[in-house]
DNA sequence: ATTTTTGGTAAAGTATACTTTACATTTGGT
DNA sequence: ACCAAATGTAAAGTATACTTTACCAAAAAT
């Protein structure tokens, strides 16, 4: 919520070109819209961690595997 | 963000009462209100992914290990 | 038994996640 | 070069996370 210099990572992107899959069916297969997809590709805002769950299974792996909250850039 | 009977579920009072921690020294560490802290333990709604992030980072533990996502009751 | 601490409810206000629509730019295929 | 698909931006509206304050009940301490 607050720590400054603790960042928010996210391999969505990544994961999503690994399985070939587009914004808008990952968007689908989330249940959220395109725009949601984007804006959190791009950290314009952070997920709910339900959201965050549902990314995770729709891309097949671990919530720990597309997110991170780390020190540093 | 939709599945039916997929329910998220949290650990955080019983890794509260293991390390004899108060929701008010929960909330400090975590830099919440004692009130948000309670409402998730309550499941009144579910945290931001940073905020689930700095729970687990309160608790000392990975956030798999507060938060899952699962499916039945 | 009384005080203090802890967990809980409620309600009103603010911040931010998420939706929807519309349009612009880039990329890939032919 | 052209067209379609994919990515991106913007803005206005809705839903919900989070804060703050105040107050209540149960449990623990003294």
């Amino acid at each position: 919520m607050r720590d400054q210099n603790w960042h928010l990572t996210n391999r969505i992107a990544v994961l999503r070109a690994e399985r070939k899959m587009t914004q808008k069916e990952l968007a689908e297969k989330a249940g959220v819209s395109r725009q949601t997809i984007i804006s959190i590709e791009n950290k314009k805002y952070t997920p709910s961690l339900l959201l965050a769950f549902e990314i995770a299974n729709a891309l097949e792996v671990e919530i720990t595997e597309v997110f991170a909250y780390r020190e540093e850039e």
